[in-house]
RNA sequence: GGACUCGUGGCUCAGCCUGGAUAGAGCAAGCGGCUUCGAACCGCUAGGUCGAGGGUUCAAAUCCCUUCGAGCCCUCCA
């Protein structure tokens, strides 16, 4: 607890006042005061002026006068402002103590909204026939950098990779290696993954727009991929695994990680769909219909407006929607695990065991990945899809709010650089089709980030060795990338510009990891190690304090992130950190002071900022470099 | 036609869930700051009918309704 005990004390007091005039009810507020009116401050007078039939000046003045007569420990003094709000101003002495002394502790930030339960957050899920794309990389990002803040929020997470090995975009690839005879081995040694999707992929989808007859082979082939048995399910199984190691190495990259790639064509060969497909007969969940436009389907009924959802054809074949259910039921553990699980045959850089399921039972070990709670990240775009399966979840289990899809805006092209592609959009923003090879590679961006920045610290350094200069550029590249894919609400489009996203300077990842290269200096140079040990009392200059009450704030973000599934505000905190130091660091001269107790002081605040730091980027996946 | 999302300075966004004080940042523009713990930084200036209209309220960028504009979804495709 941090600044939060502050916020409690006069919460505590003010019910309290509350108490001794025999109001209850009202849920006031008490929060980090704007700028200029203390440090905290409270709406309550507001909230009581129709009930006492007074104006809110006159009540904050009255709270004003009985909150002195509260016992308080951390508020130095109270101001009844004309405004109506009533304003505290707190000890910072105590505070800073408090605050600072706290945050060299490993937990700091840490909250207990999990309660060390299970949760699952499953993200990446794209087809494995292609390379990662930069919308990709949203869901990626999104997807790890909450699967940490839930870590920090006790929640035992985890992650799931959904690999969608069957299916039309499979059969495709099969038709041009088989059908085309593209080479198996890509020329000169491209990624396996980008020689898939930018040639095979694209190019046999070019080849059936010009000749309708191919659709008779297509068919053909997803038909046998489907039967597990077959050549081509065995070809399609190689190809595919060959393109998601691929995948992963850009995942990798990126410091993501995995715990579980759950393989589609396993789900399917499992015949966890009967299973559920009977129970949702068994539940009324999904009818027969005799007759109209939907004759001889299962469909689920639709809510209100929405139409009825086929799920299994006329045919008798299960549609995309009906993988999505037994996979759905089997992540909240409604079904009997089918699966064994092996350990995937390469390391993550972080060392942490990946596994795979697995139909046969050689060499596997038990593993247990489902969960009460499970967060599936996906674009908005499949909203109604998912909001299906979330419903269909709800009345499966009746445990309300554990299927989650955290749903995002997609990432569109600015019209330059879909230019630089050669699309014309007439000034307008264009979406990213795989299909057409209208995309900008997630590993290209990378590269050119790596590139700049590796130029940019040259620029500066002329004197580094080439292997620090290489290690800085790999974490600001990525932290830069990283940045640019949370720090925008979900619900908002990104619009991707290959120039734009080399800026480093201001509300970027080079922008904050200066801040900590600068700290990590001031350390390094002072030859002191620092300690809590020191008279916080010295620290009295408005940026110092102000930098101590960001750092107060980090578990309150953390909590404010974990409950609304918000990667966004812990970005935005990694901010207004750097930028509380940055104001400290020219404000305040550290090193230059004569007197030693006072450089202890700033010494301890400063490492407690880089600690804080460091800690707030751990959980967007972004390290910092001591020097940069 | 129906569902959902977005609309805040020239541009990109925060604030909206949980209504209150002076609507905050960054980029771009103009000016200023390195013999000083690193200028990937800091300061100053200019720029805003919070898409529009109505309603609720002592109080609306924030809640409700209507409307306009943009995006996206609405296959027995995946």
């Amino acid at each position: 607890m941090t600044f939060q005990l502050i916020l409690d004390e006069i919460k505590n007091n003010l019910k309290k006042i509350l108490d001794d005039l025999s109001i209850s009810d009202v849920n006031f507020s008490v929060e980090l005061a704007k700028p200029g009116f203390g440090d905290v401050s409270s709406n309550i007078a507001f909230l009581l002026a129709k009930e006492l039939k007074k104006n809110p000046k006159e009540i904050t003045q009255m709270l004003f006068e009985k909150y002195s007569q509260c016992s308080s420990t951390l508020v130095l003094k109270t101001e009844a402002h004309p405004s109506g709000y009533l304003n505290f101003f707190a000890d910072w002495t105590k505070l800073s103590k408090l605050i600072l002394s706290e945050s060299y502790l490993d937990t700091f930030g840490a909250v207990d909204i999990g309660n060390n339960s299970n949760i699952i957050v499953e993200h990446t899920s794209v087809n494995p026939n292609k390379a990662l794309h930069i919308g990709h990389i949203r869901n990626i990002v999104v997807g790890d950098t909450v699967s940490r803040i839930l870590t920090k929020a006790n929640y035992k997470v985890n992650v799931l990779n959904y690999i969608d090995d069957s299916g039309l975009q499979v059969a495709d690839i099969i038709v041009g290696f088989k059908h085309f005879k593209f080479d198996e081995e890509p020329p000169n040694g491209k990624k396996f993954d980008h020689y898939c999707g930018d040639d095979v992929y694209v190019k046999t989808t070019q080849k059936y727009e010009l000749d309708s007859s191919l659709g008779e082979i297509r068919k053909n082939t997803l038909k046998e991929l489907e039967d597990g048995d077959s050549e081509t399910a065995a070809f399609g199984d190689m190809i595919t695994r060959k393109v998601l190691a691929g995948q992963l190495q850009t995942c990798w990259n990126l410091n993501v990680s995995y715990d579980c790639l759950n393989f589609e064509s396993q789900i399917i060969r499992s015949g966890l769909w009967s299973k559920i497909f009977e129970k949702l007969k068994e539940m009324g969940l999904i009818e027969f219909e005799n007759d109209g436009k939907n004759a001889q389907c299962w469909v689920i009924r639709g809510d209100d407006n929405e139409d009825d959802k086929v799920i299994v054809r006329s045919n008798g074949t299960a549609t995309y929607i009906a993988k999505d259910i037994p996979y759905a039921a089997w992540k909240l553990g409604l079904l009997d695990d089918p699966f064994y699980y092996q350990k995937y045959g390469a390391t993550q850089p972080n060392s942490k065991t990946l596994w795979q399921t697995s139909l046969n039972n050689d060499s596997a070990t038990p593993q247990n990945f489902t969960a009460q709670k499970v967060v599936t990240v996906i674009d908005s775009r499949q909203e109604r899809l998912q909001k299906i399966i979330t419903t269909l979840m709800e009345k499966f289990n009746s445990i309300p709010d554990s299927y989650v899809h955290l749903g995002y805006e997609s990432v569109t092209l600015s019209s330059d650089t879909a230019k630089t592609l050669g699309l014309e959009t007439d000034g307008k923003q264009a979406q990213m089709s795989g299909r057409k090879g209208v995309y900008v590679s997630a590993d290209s961006v990378c590269e050119l980030l790596k590139q700049k920045i590796t130029e940019e610290t040259k620029k500066r350094h002329p004197e580094m060795e080439d292997s620090e200069i290489e290690k800085i550029a790999q974490s600001v590249s990525i932290g830069s990338l990283r940045y640019e894919m949370i720090k925008q609400d979900l619900d908002k489009i990104i619009t991707f510009d290959l120039a734009k996203s080399l800026s480093l300077e201001g509300d970027t990842a080079p922008y904050i990891q200066y801040a900590y290269a600068r700290a990590s200096r001031i350390l390094e140079k002072s030859g002191i190690t620092p300690t809590t040990d020191v008279d916080f009392s010295l620290l009295q200059e408005k940026s110092e304090l102000n930098l101590v009450k960001t750092i107060g704030l980090f578990n309150l973000q953390v909590r404010d992130a974990a409950n609304n599934f918000a990667p966004k505000v812990i970005a935005r905190y990694c901010h207004d950190l750097a930028v509380a130091f940055n104001s400290f660091y020219e404000h305040v001269k550290v090193l230059d002071s004569d007197n030693d107790e006072l450089k202890s002081s700033r010494i301890c605040l400063v490492n407690s900022f880089n600690i804080t730091l460091e800690k707030a980027l751990d959980l967007l996946g972004i390290s910092a470099p001591n020097r940069m």
